[in-house]
DNA sequence: CGGTGGACCTGCTGGC
DNA sequence: TGCCAGCAGGTCCACC
């Protein structure tokens, strides 16, 4: 799944139906996701009462009563599910937390990069594992000069930069793909040649495209589903992502890939300087 | 320090 | 038809 917008949308669906309860059992079923799961089985999670859902870039933390949290990843392939304990285990379904209104949490990834751990939480509510994290692309702290400042002297290509959760956190493959086509802006340019006016462009391009996938509930490429098991709707709105060798939406020119720090890359190369 | 490449996983698909 | 290399929304670490 993941970018910031699937993030967001697993979030939302979550503060509607977790805050309030409290978790009466904790089913672990398999040895590891990114990290081990071991720790959750003992971390005393049971009685436990879910006080609010957050979300910071990627990651989605469950804040319970106790000031720690569960601090969740999706990874790439990871689903969400509050649903009856009745329904039947699926293969890749690793975690269940069994809740006080009769349903029940679970967690499924086939591909098991995607991560859950109880950490404790610092002033702002978050596991300071995340203090590394660049700004929220849609805070105002995220504009075209704070881009402009942050990528001089950088030669690392401009969407390898847009991709760094330091620099700015959620934007992924898809998402800086489609961004760097809005801007205009290859995604092989070096981040420290960037113009002041590209920044801006692509700060706006960054702002506008996942507010709108937001409001989407994401996109779904193969497996994100929401947590009632809708598909992301922004797929079908994407007008670059996964379409090299076809015609470009605005010029026709056949569209290029690139490999970028290990991933494709498509773009316009008519379009995009 | 910045930048690159591989590792971590399973599942699907496109080309032979 | 069937097989398998290659690729998939991310992150982290070792190495130059």
């Amino acid at each position: 799944m993941p970018e910031l917008p699937e993030a967001e949308t697993v979030a939302r669906a979550l503060r509607k139906v977790l805050p309030g309860r409290a978790i009466t059992q904790v089913e672990v079923r398999s040895p590891k996701l990114r990290t081990s799961l071991e720790p959750l089985k003992t971390a005393g999670l049971e009685g436990r009462r879910i006080t609010a859902v957050r979300r910071r870039g990627r990651y989605v933390v469950l804040a319970l009563e106790d000031g720690r949290g569960l601090l969740m990843h999706l990874g790439m392939s990871g689903v969400v599910r509050v649903e009856s304990p009745e329904v039947p285990r699926r293969r890749h379904e690793h975690v269940l937390l069994h809740l006080d209104s009769g349903l029940c949490f679970r967690f499924e990834d086939p591909r098991r990069f995607g991560a859950l751990e109880c950490l404790p939480l610092n002033a702002d509510g978050l596991p300071s594992a995340l203090d590394f994290l660049g700004p929220e692309p849609l805070s105002e702290a995220f504009d075209g000069a704070y881009l402009f400042r942050a990528s001089r002297k950088r030669r690392t290509p401009a969407k390898v930069f847009l991709m760094d959760n330091e620099v700015v956190t959620g934007v992924g493959n898809i998402y800086a793909t489609e961004s760097l086509f809005a801007a205009g802006v290859s995604p092989r340019r070096a981040a420290g040649r960037l113009t002041r006016a590209q920044c801006e462009a692509l700060a706006s391009a960054v702002k506008a495209i996942l507010a709108r996938a937001i409001e989407a509930g994401g996109t779904t490429i193969a497996d994100f589903q929401g947590v009632d098991g809708t598909e992301g709707q922004f797929t079908r709105e994407l007008r670059i992502y996964g379409r090299e060798g076809q015609p470009c939406p605005a010029c026709g020119t056949r569209l290029k890939a690139v490999q970028l720090g290990g991933r494709t890359s498509c773009y316009c190369p008519r379009c995009q300087k």
